[in-house]
RNA sequence: GUCCCCAUCGUCUAGAGGCCUAGGACACGGCCCUUUCAAGGCCGCGACACGGGUUCGAAUCCCGUUGGGGACACCA
């Protein structure tokens, strides 16, 4: 009888999945694919002071977007999951089980109360680091238990497990075996002053209960290992497989953390108010000028998530993207940050026919192709370059039609946003055939779905109004005034051939202006360089025929026309 | 400070002792295509951290050095 295999991501609610979370998540969901099994969520918010209902929202809504749906694990109002879905797991609710695991090991003496303040505690930390050496908390000689157990009843007070006196091997399946001695292990606790378990506890009770059978996990939960080890034995539970992946690194080799967008957040914002003070009122307007103030003067300070997305729009501010949400906010597509950060550690190892090696996979093949053994050792710096090229050739070699359909999804989730960068996708969006040919010719000009809309994007063009874009002067000047003749009067020839011109469609406007350029003796760029200024302000737009089907005729007559009364001398 | 982990082009990586003159991708540079901007095609630049072993033979195994990362909470 083979054993269901069930992995489990289990992330504390503090804030949107960030990647080095969305990957584990991956890696979980792609290991139980891959071995038939189950892969389960888990939401560890047993740290009271921290935890929130909207943190929890948002890293369903992460996951499901990613793809990533678990078979058991929380129901969410719509979010995520499989809709037989078992849970509620949210270890809040599960003290009970905890308690029950504190009560066998007190009862065997495996676990014992101890009421040292947090005072006294950090008071010993500190003499132990004065004394350069390290701190290990180890039950005071001559303890008394039943005198222990009675003040237990009466006094608050932490339970620790009495940690054994040996080395523990965790036999990881990325790392190998790694020995921990005796002294790396203290008397940690289980459960806190509050009642609620320490993560330790929690983590160990419920991968039990759950059955979970593989942990992958980050690697700053390796040294934990040996201690979960240590509670799983005195508790008499089996030890799951345990794979430690390596970590995801900025570009500097810092560990990549949601900190890192409140820090450049800081920055960025300090220098915005030194160039301009009227920005302050801006700023108040939008979050709380003491709580503001607070921040800035205070680098250790963090900013709440929602404060920092309003001081991000209202200044402007340009920040890293570091969670799930951030990334799809800038126009990626789920299954390209999938794609991006399963590569981050772990590769296929298959060669392509023309010997290239496989880059490029879908959620399918991850969960056909994921193995443990080929994850790597080392840390890997996340390369947003690289993300975008990938980003660019998915969205490329999607069809039109879906191109189309992820673009106005995204721009109508962002909608705020698209509206304040001055950009209105219904003007392409209003007509089938113009959206489509808006979709072809943006495809291989956008890395990203936000590439479109953004101010200086390549879509930009097509979506303001006839009269709300500007003329870049050095483009007027060499291809409108210069030359004989001059730009302004072939473009009043050229207006009456695309006035006449039917149907207005890509193709057979690239013929007329072919036929025009012929006709008239003049070279394409002759004709092509003044329609483009006329049309989009700049001498660079997509092809001819792209460019005017996008905007049908009546905007570019209407723009052919402003160009010469605003731009032709008199 | 103590403990743990890691180490191939700038970055992500392939590489399981001879297939390695170390392969691919991104980035970068050049050329081609071209009515502009892209896209695409071709070419180029570019790495086994260092020092010792083991072996007929080391990028690959062992030891050390150096460098990087992580952990040392009543957070997870």
């Amino acid at each position: 009888m083979t054993e269901l295999v069930v992995t489990r991501f289990a992330p504390s609610p503090t804030g949107h999945l960030h990647v080095g979370g969305a990957r584990t998540a991956l890696f979980n969901w792609a290991l139980a694919q891959k071995l038939g099994g189950h892969f389960l969520l888990r939401i560890e918010d047993t740290d009271q002071a921290r935890n929130s209902q909207e943190a929890v929202r948002g890293i369903l809504d992460d996951l499901a977007w990613l793809g990533i749906h678990w078979q058991e694990g929380p129901v969410h109002a719509g979010v995520g999951g499989d809709p037989r879905g078992v849970g509620p797991f949210f270890q809040s609710e599960r003290l009970a089980r905890y308690d029950a695991a504190i009560a066998q090991l007190v009862a065997t003496d495996l676990a014992y109360p101890a009421f040292d303040t947090p005072e006294e505690l950090d008071a010993l930390r500190k003499a132990a680091s004065a004394e350069k050496r390290a701190f290990r908390y180890v039950r005071a000689a001559g303890w008394d238990r039943s005198a222990a157990l009675a003040r237990m009843q009466r006094e608050p007070h932490v339970v620790r497990l009495r940690a054994p006196n040996e080395t523990i091997v965790v036999h990881d399946q990325v790392l190998g075996d790694i020995a921990f001695g005796p002294e790396q292990i203290d008397d940690f606790v289980l459960r806190k002053r509050d009642g609620f378990p320490t993560y330790h506890l929690a983590v160990v009770v419920d991968d039990e209960a759950m059955g979970v059978t593989h942990v992958l996990r980050g690697p700053e939960h390796l040294n934990n290992t040996p201690k979960h080890i240590a509670l799983q034995r005195a508790l008499g539970v089996r030890t799951p497989i345990y794979a430690h992946v390596p970590s995801i690194q900025n570009a500097d080799g810092s560990k990549m953390s949601k900190r890192d967008k409140d820090k450049a957040a800081r920055t960025l914002a300090q220098q915005a108010f030194a160039a301009d003070a009227g920005l302050h009122a801006r700023a108040d307007a939008a979050i709380d000028a003491k709580r503001l103030a607070g921040w800035l003067g205070n680098p250790k300070s963090q900013l709440e998530t929602s404060e920092l997305d309003a001081l991000e729009r209202v200044l402007a501010l340009d920040l890293p993207s570091v969670t799930v949400e951030d990334f799809r906010h800038a126009g990626y597509l789920p299954e390209t940050v999938n794609n991006y950060l399963a590569l981050l550690g772990w590769n296929p190892g298959e060669k392509l026919a023309d010997g290239r090696d496989r880059e490029q996979f879908s959620m399918a093949d991850l969960a056909q192709k994921f193995a443990l053994e080929r994850i790597g050792r080392g840390n890997a710096k996340f390369d947003r370059a690289k993300l975008l090229a990938f980003s660019q050739e998915a969205l490329a070699a999607l069809a039109d039609a879906e191109w189309l359909e992820r673009w106005r999804s995204w721009c109508e989730r962002y909608r705020s946003g698209v509206a304040a960068s001055g950009a209105e996708p219904e003007r392409v969006l209003a007509d089938p055939a113009r959206a489509r040919v808006f979709a072809a010719s943006m495809k291989s000009r956008c890395a990203t779905l936000a590439a479109a809309t953004a101010p200086a994007g390549p879509g930009r063009f097509a979506l303001v109004a006839d009269d709300a874009f500007s003329y870049d002067e050095k483009a007027v000047a060499k291809w409108l005034a210069k030359g004989e003749p001059s730009g302004f009067t072939i473009l009043t020839s050229v207006r009456a051939t695309i006035e006449k011109l039917a149907p207005f469609e890509p193709t057979e406007i690239e013929a007329a202006v072919a036929q025009f350029c012929e006709a008239s003796g003049v070279g394409m760029g002759k004709v092509a360089q003044p329609l483009r200024v006329a049309l989009t302000g700049t001498a660079a737009s997509p092809p001819l025929g792209e460019t005017l089907a996008v905007l049908g005729r009546a905007a570019v007559l209407a723009r052919i026309d402003r160009c010469l009364r605003e731009t032709r001398p008199t």
